[in-house]
DNA sequence: GAAATATATGAAAACGATTACAAAGAGGGT
DNA sequence: ACCCTCTTTGTAATCGTTTTCATATATTTC
């Protein structure tokens, strides 16, 4: 390690090499300026003239600068983290979602810290707290029902957050999302119109997961409102899931009095029933009619292809970082965007059959 | 709003419902002690005396305190934060992988803040820079192939990290995985027992990932071993996506003499090929012999069921967890983890059709 | 009951940025 | 030349913790 002595400034562990991390007062000491040129540099470079900037470019380069953004935080109040807590990542769609809510914030120079909470609330409340902790500048939630203790700490810190998937019916909570009791209503709305009256459902657990219990409730309404009964041993409820989807297909279609159509809360529930069908020995649409919900990649390719509500995944998650984007720069924003679901008509539906068909 | 005049030290803006956020020197001074003391509760509560302790609980909970992440990061110099950057969250895989990841970090208290590269090396450093700014107490990243640059970068900082899903041949690089090369000669070799001698592979993108690369070239290896060769045009490479994989069935079934046994690098593409022969009306495993790779949930349920090779996706997670938890704690750990996988033989092969079956 | 050892607490200096506020230089008008 | 304004840079306080190191208060020990 030779030693050439016209480096003049060696005064603590200059040694950048050495893994001592440089911190912006080293890149300041090495340009000849002082920190706050140097802080400038990176916040506001058109306040630094261009002379002064490169000394500083060749400073954080020599020097293998990286800013400390703990630091930043602290002196700032800003993170330029957002938060997301989803119930689950195993699942393609909530994947879906934070990709494309990754991709915007990054470009936007923030970073996404993931949490899950099982589908627990108590669990959620722990993870935002961790979150809050973190001083995250804005918080991503999946659906709206949650522990009301939660919602306390977000207004309580006067932090943005969006829940996402649905939008709040009272507008309490600014949300981006669908209505997930209007489609429940759209796919039963249009099961009726070909004539269906005998329902069975396949829904994800109601108690832990309210979009499901809201899909629920709109398919109920559907359906009462045209005098049609949803007997509560027609509707299963089950863990998200292919197998389960099967499982439950299986038990509706060996009731006593089969439903002539099964509505599915979920497309992973309708691919699987498709499945079981076909070891049952079921013909789809012919003997009974399935629906899902999501539009999943895989929903276009079973055989036959569902008949399905298209949720905009990937713009749940796109607009949410606008949104929350927009409000970190200050600009208005509409509280609420509701976004279309879209009814996919494929093979999986058909008119029930004649001898079904009374009234 | 009442006022009164018992609660002593009002100094500053002391209003715990204004979203002034008390700190930690608040909490101190409304329980009587020192600064000093609160943060002693909070990292070494056994050095406090339980009387002193309650208090502050008390304090803690009057004031709705929430210690400041970044405070204690530029204090501490841990963050408790752990990076992880994968190629995209839109896959099932990456997504379980996360899923289980995640969950053992917040188990033990750490958070989980995620980037994408979109499979490029260059934001693949730059997502790297970013969370080092973070200052993430370690970091995952997925596969071995990435810009030098980036394992610079670590190996400067001293950082933990582990690659996953592979395992570096040359051991530089600590890794939790799988042997992607032996993976792909084994299932080549099932093959090649079966009696095929004419393959074609439908591969993710090569360039990109070095997963995919490595298992096309255990394929080649096991080939070649055995004297079979695999023609370039045989080898379809494509974005990793359902139907990409329909497409390039399709694509290979149409050559002038098309292969008796096709080679998936992942079963999303061989679950698309079992949709599109169904379209191509050719029967699976009689006509042609399909496998896939990674046993995803689907990978058992298409007709007929795929022979695949089975990827622990969920230990990939978990273990990277555990050996970079252990190295936080200082602990000693093995420099990798191979994981087995396992060949799971199911419907979607069989021995050629005895005319094609030479030699 | 004094000395010695634990056990609990505190004072004050980091940690590495940002940000008012102040000051110095540069350019323009008269 | 002089004053004023605009641009560019610098000084010093601050953000909310952790962490030495020192000190005061219990608890043993003989």
């Amino acid at each position: 390690m030779t030693m050439l002595g016209n480096d003049a400034l060696w005064e603590r562990s200059h040694n950048p090499a050495e893994g001592a991390t440089a911190s912006l007062v080293d890149v300041a000491r090495h340009a000849g300026v002082s920190p706050t040129t140097v802080s400038r540099f990176f916040n506001q470079p058109g306040l630094v003239r261009p002379g002064t900037r490169q000394r500083i470019e060749r400073a954080v380069a020599e020097l293998g600068y990286l800013p400390n953004a703990a630091a930043r935080a602290l002196a700032s109040k800003r993170s330029r983290m957002v938060g997301v807590v989803v119930p689950t990542l195993d699942h393609a769609l909530f994947a879906k979602a934070l990709d494309s809510l990754e991709g915007r914030l990054a470009e936007a120079g923030y970073t996404l810290v993931v949490a899950a909470s099982g589908f627990d609330p108590a669990r959620e409340r722990r993870q935002i707290e961790s979150l809050l902790s973190h001083r995250i500048d804005a918080l991503v939630l999946v659906g709206a029902a949650r522990d009301p203790a939660s919602y306390a700490l977000l207004e309580g810190q006067g932090l943005p957050y969006v829940t996402t998937w649905v939008v709040d019916e009272d507008g309490r909570h600014p949300g981006v999302g669908i209505d997930n009791r209007a489609a429940g209503r759209r796919i039963a709305a249009y099961l009726l119109d070909l004539g269906h009256r005998d329902f069975g459902m396949i829904s994800a657990e109601t108690a832990r997961n309210d979009r499901a219990r809201q899909r629920l409730a709109g398919v109920r309404e559907a359906l009462e409102a045209r005098g049609v009964a949803l007997a509560p041993e027609r509707v299963i409820e089950r863990p998200l899931d292919l197998l389960e989807g099967g499982y439950a297909f299986r038990h509706l279609m060996g009731l006593s009095s089969a439903p002539s159509a099964v509505i599915c809360g979920a497309d992973l529930f309708a691919v699987g029933a498709v499945f079981e069908s076909r070891k049952l020995g079921l013909r789809i649409p012919e003997e009974v009619s399935l629906t899902g919900f999501d539009d999943i990649d895989l929903a276009s390719l079973t055989d036959p292809p569902l008949t399905t509500l298209r949720v905009p995944v990937r713009e749940i998650g796109a607009r949410s970082a606008d949104y929350l984007l927009k409000r970190l720069r200050g600009e208005a924003v509409p509280a609420s965007t509701l976004l279309e679901v879209e009814l996919l008509l494929r093979g999986s539906t058909a008119a029930p059959k004649a001898k079904e068909a009374r009234r």
